[in-house]
DNA sequence: GCCGTTTTCGGCCCGACTGTTTTCAGTCG
């Protein structure tokens, strides 16, 4: 049975083999829609399809549905193969080359009769593309390069790669004469888990001198396009970035409308449309005769609008508008929030410090309460530990926690592995004598789905556990999550009253926001940890909020957020 | 192909930039 993410991406390439062929775009963006809304569902459409629900899911119309049932019931595809009868399979790969898009591509594919990526390369080398209507020598270099660069960038970036990078850029821009303000946009200011490329909107009456110092960065190996209001570059290693810049009091509306995403903003522009007016980058302009509203600052534009303004995580068109036309937004979770660190190692398995170290690094963040999750035997690659040795630590607490006074408490614990059978590595007995406990899997990630989904319901329902570390396992870029039925452990998640954890680290954000928004409406609790195993670690914790802040998490949701009376009361009554 | 307290038909994605043109088509976000 198909998952949503094979659905989407069959969705994905009808999309581009009707591109190349010439469909009208509207179709297009149709079955692009219907791909996006299936990769953020947080159930599986399978589910919906069994109920006789599949038209529930927005942007999936009788003729998709129609097709998802096809593709359900008999794993194929009528239509994606007569599709690819008319058009090659491989030339979808091509859209990916920068220049290139379906006109050109069914232009070179007609005339030259070639379709592999391999085949153009030699074409364009060989000078076989100039001859063609409305080409020349540099299209031909631009595809040749296109071609190279596909092959140095490797997907998209992960936020952790993608936000220290903006972060500098951003810093570089606000030293040029005239810049008023720097802002990251986009995907990058959505917080999304992985973005395209570094979307950078500034403000500045005078856009030459930005333009100027933004291509000339260090490391920036060629221009991809540079004018008065927007300029784009790539760097050596593949990252691409783009600038915009505004005069400052046209800054609100031109961040706003840079950030997006796409859905948020069509949503928004219908709001201004019923309220006579049409929202664009530039201003809100009155659709009955002249009159513009400009906008130095987002605020302005969504109280324009009638609305409260919206966090950029929030914009996903998962709702927003509405709840924030009935002043109904959550108050969303911030770092300042967070006083606990309820998954964090030491020396003694796979960190690099000590756990006085790393509880002195974490004070001084201002952490009020830390809890060494130390792996257990098990994994023997992260120097899992012996329960003997765990008396050796829970001493060892105890003098550091002599030391650390009332600046930090050290809670004695452990990330004890869910094994590929399904029980825990540590019996029961030991683990009812620890503060608090993490389950987490980390071997045998590929199980078929329901041994794999019942091992982590195992954990799930022990009541020595108290939180499910990374539930999925995915790492990014590299790595997709196990195939779970996620909606049945949220399910018993809020029965057993476990918590689940969004791991901070940047290459897991796991939970995500999608299942986490969906472990809230369940009323499932939520515990958001950085995983440290350096004192650096520790700062990568707002990426963790940020995802909550995406899933809608208010801090009541979150229960490093409770004070140390509440948590301990908590776990108490959880043992 | 989807969607609807303005519509079951007619809207949806439009503006900046570039190369190849000689006024514009294609790409991109």
């Amino acid at each position: 049975m198909m998952n949503n993410k094979q659905l989407a991406d069959i969705f994905t390439l009808i999309a581009n083999l009707c591109e190349i062929k010439g469909e009208v775009i509207y179709v297009i963006l149709a079955y692009r829609k219907a791909s996006e809304s299936l990769m953020s569902l947080s159930r599986e459409a399978s589910e919906y399809w069994k109920e006789g629900k599949l038209r529930e899911i927005s942007g999936v119309g009788k003729a998709i549905a129609e097709k998802i049932d096809e593709l359900l019931r008999t794993d194929k595809l009528e239509f994606l193969e007569k599709l690819k009868q008319d058009v090659p399979e491989d030339l979808a790969a091509w859209l990916q080359v920068q220049s290139l898009g379906p006109r050109k591509i069914g232009l070179i594919w007609k005339t030259l009769g070639i379709t592999t990526l391999a085949e153009l390369e030699s074409a364009a080398k060989d000078g076989k593309l100039r001859d063609l209507p409305g080409m020349g020598e540099k299209s031909e270099a631009m595809i040749l390069e296109g071609i190279a660069s596909l092959a140095r960038r490797s997907g998209r970036l992960p936020l952790g790669r993608a936000y220290p990078l903006a972060r500098d850029l951003i810093a570089q821009l606000k030293k040029v004469k005239g810049v008023v303000a720097a802002e990251s946009a986009g995907s990058l200011r959505r917080m999304r888990s992985t973005v395209g490329d570094l979307d950078i909107l500034v403000a500045a009456k005078d856009s030459a001198a930005v333009m100027d110092a933004f291509v000339n960065l260090k490391g920036v190996s060629r221009v991809l396009g540079k004018g008065p209001t927007k300029a784009s570059i790539e760097f050596v290693d593949g990252v691409r970035a783009q600038v915009w810049v505004h005069p400052p009091e046209k800054f609100g509306t031109a961040l706003q409308y840079a950030t997006g995403s796409k859905d948020h903003n069509v949503a928004l522009r219908q709001i201004a449309l019923d309220k006579g007016l049409s929202l664009s980058e530039h201003a809100l302009t009155k659709t009955s005769g002249k009159g513009e509203i400009l906008c130095a600052t987002e605020e302005e534009v969504y109280k324009t609008l009638g609305l409260q303004w919206i966090p950029p995580e929030l914009r996903e068109g998962r709702g927003e508008v509405q709840a924030a036309k009935a002043n109904q937004l959550p108050k969303l979770i911030t770092v300042k929030n967070i006083r606990s660190n309820l998954q964090t190692h030491s020396t003694w398995s796979d960190g690099k410090l000590s756990m006085l170290e790393m509880a002195r690094a974490a004070a001084k963040r201002g952490i009020k309460v830390i809890a060494f999750t130390d792996h257990s035997v098990g994994l023997a690659v992260a120097n899992g530990m012996k329960i003997e040795d765990h008396k050796k630590q829970a001493a060892e607490i105890k003098k550091i926690q002599k030391q650390l006074g009332d600046e930090i408490l050290v809670l004695h614990s452990t990330e004890v592995e869910i094994k590929a059978d399904g029980t825990l590595d540590y019996p029961d007995e030991f683990l009812a004598t620890l503060d608090i406990v993490v389950a987490s899997l980390h071997t045998s990630l590929r199980q078929p789905r329901e041994k794999i989904t019942q091992r982590l319901l195992n954990a799930v329902q022990n009541p020595h556990v108290d939180i499910i570390g990374h539930p999925t396992g995915r790492e990014i870029p590299d790595r997709e999550g196990a195939d779970l039925d996620m909606e049945v452990i949220l399910q018993a998640a809020a029965k057993s009253g476990v918590a689940m954890e969004i791991n901070a680290h940047p290459s897991r954000l796991d939970l995500d926001d999608v299942y986490a928004k969906r472990a809230r409406e369940l009323g499932v609790l939520i515990s958001i940890n950085t995983d440290a195993h350096s004192a650096e670690d520790l700062d990568m914790l707002h990426y963790g909020v940020a995802v909550a802040r995406r899933a809608w998490l208010e801090p009541k949701d979150v229960i490093n957020t409770w004070s140390t009376k509440k948590l301990l009361d908590w776990l108490k009554k959880r043992n």
